[in-house]
RNA sequence: GGGGACGUAGGUUAGCUUGGUAGACUGCCAGCCUCGGGCGCUGGAGAUCGUGGGUUCAAGUCCCACCGUCCCCA
């Protein structure tokens, strides 16, 4: 029976039409479609599945961390939003305005939220008036609206997005600094290690920093098309806005001070980020760690009713024996679909592994399991099955991560000079080292539309090196990238 | 901000130059077939040709306006 190439997968090659490849796996994974307003995007339950995948594991980790959730409305009036002007004006050419209520024009314009800081912190200051009230912690998952003019992405660049967002609230500076790095450590430990995307962590430079935080912490990740994703952010706000919002409280020595607080987020990008770090060809590939499906049980039989049972009284023993083990594990019993169908369907949505039961494993007391990230094939007994495959999938994490390390390292460059810096830009992250005047930051962006995506931790200091731009003494070694 | 392209069935599109019955593939529905890599056969439904106006006996096709989308470059 010869098969036809019929054209239901995706058409595009990662490697020769990167965005393309991307926007067919979004669509054809059924993760995500466009909405009817430029710039929405509505996902699908294979695309949410994935971001309560990644609630789970962030809450858990919140957790630790004395972080509990709660919830913000959408609408902010001006006069709120305004109250920090730095912020205010850095936000403003975003932010999608309420302007009416059914046929009566409102008074106090409303904003949809492009970010939570100013009405958390109106609250805040209500919830914080003694030292016993801290430190308070809260995060919020929600959706934040920046209208997006260019060009956007599914899950990249979109003018609604859902994210969390941490809020909280220090008596010191020491305490408020200490969380902020918490908080970049748990981003950087949760996309290493539970979607398999080594980052680079540090701080951003002054010009690229959130828009009224003293100082931005991030983590960043080189993507296949040698363009930089920003995966996660931490700032210090110091008393930025515990000042103009009056978030303030007694002390023990009853002396009023104004608190020290931070702010975290990360957003939906990080399901792009994992389309882009692990998917190939054949669609989308996934971590098992995040995986909601971790494997999938494609029972295969003729039309023969006793073939049949056999077979799927024979899945329902594995997928048994599997979820006792905690695997997450899906029986596709479409009666009406191939396996072969089947095959490509599951590789298509990134499943990690693939189990085939047929007679020939019924009878053999046996299993055929396929690996989605690298296509190994091997045959397992029924016996044990459970640890078996959970070893089989802690494997695969570990190899994902592993490939996507050496990718990422080999689109890593250390240049020295001008004319090399300006060939890598838009190849990968060009770490150089610079003066510290924004100037040069500046006009690097200007003449190669690099900038500066992160000051890793360490490299702060730099001596008796000299600043690719200028010439001049150099201050640090930032990593340089062109960005989503 | 500048430039380019495109709107025809759920999706991908042919037809437009030279005006005259809107066609294909895929998907969908029904039935048959069978299933270890998108299998085959038969039948069926599905289109205000982006919107509005104009020219014409006749407009998907020509003209004008509008709306929308995508791509590239600062």
């Amino acid at each position: 029976m010869e098969k036809q190439t019929v054209e239901i997968g995706i058409t595009a090659s990662k490697e020769t039409d990167f965005s393309e490849w991307y926007i067919q796996t979004v669509q054809k994974a059924e993760l995500a479609d466009y909405a009817p307003v430029k710039g929405l995007i509505v996902l699908r339950p294979d695309g949410y599945a994935i971001w309560e995948s990644l609630q789970e594991t962030f809450n858990r980790r919140f957790a630790r961390e004395g972080v509990r959730n709660g919830f913000l409305p959408v609408l902010i009036p001006e006069s709120l939003l305004g109250r920090e002007k730095e912020h205010f004006a850095g936000f403003n050419p975003e932010v999608f305005w309420v302007t009416h209520s059914g046929n009566s024009e409102l008074g106090d314009r409303l904003a949809l939220r492009p970010t939570s800081e100013t009405l958390a912190y109106t609250m805040y200051s209500k919830w914080v008036q003694s030292w016993r009230d801290l430190p308070l912690k809260i995060n919020f998952w929600n959706t934040a609206l920046r209208s997006e003019i260019k060009a956007t992405k599914p899950f990249l660049r979109t003018s609604e997005f859902l994210w969390q967002e941490g809020h909280t609230v220090h008596a010191t500076k020491e305490e408020a600094e200490r969380q902020v790095h918490a908080m970049l450590d748990i981003y950087r430990e949760t996309v290493e290690q539970e979607l398999a995307i080594p980052v680079i962590s540090g701080a951003k430079s002054e010009r690229e920093k959130f828009v009224g935080a003293e100082y931005t912490m991030a983590i960043e990740s080189i993507m296949p098309d040698g363009k930089a994703l920003q995966m996660g952010t931490s700032h210090f706000l110091a008393q930025n806005f515990s000042k103009p919002f009056d978030v303030k409280f007694a002390d023990r020595d009853n002396v009023e001070h104004y608190a020290w607080q931070t702010s975290w987020g990360v957003s939906w990008r990080l399901i792009g980020a994992m389309i882009m770090t692990h998917g190939d060809d054949r669609g989308m590939s996934m971590p098992p760690r995040v995986a909601p499906v971790q494997a999938v049980i494609v029972p295969i039989y003729r039309n023969d009713k006793r073939q049949r049972d056999d077979v799927m009284s024979a899945a329902s023993e594995v997928r048994e024996a599997l979820e006792s083990e905690g695997v997450r594990v899906h029986v596709d019993d479409r009666d009406d679909a191939t396996p072969g169908f089947k095959f490509n369907d599951w590789e298509l949505k990134g499943v990690p592994l693939r189990i085939e039961i047929g007679p020939r494993d019924v009878e053999s007391r046996s299993v055929v399991a396929v690996r989605r990230h690298d296509g190994r094939k091997e045959s397992m007994g029924v016996k044990d099955l459970g640890p078996a495959v959970r070893g089989v999938l802690e494997e695969i994490q570990e190899a994902m991560l592993q490939k996507a390390r050496e990718k990422a390292a080999g689109m890593t460059f250390d240049v020295s000079e001008y004319a090399g810096f300006k060939e890598r830009c838009g190849t990968g992250f060009v770490r150089a080292v610079w003066c510290g005047d924004e100037k040069c930051e500046e006009s690097i962006k200007e003449e190669t539309g690099a900038e500066i995506r992160v000051i890793p931790l360490g490299e702060e200091k730099e001596q008796g090196s000299i600043c690719i731009r200028c010439g001049g003494q150099g201050l640090s070694t930032p990593i340089f990238a062109k960005g989503y």
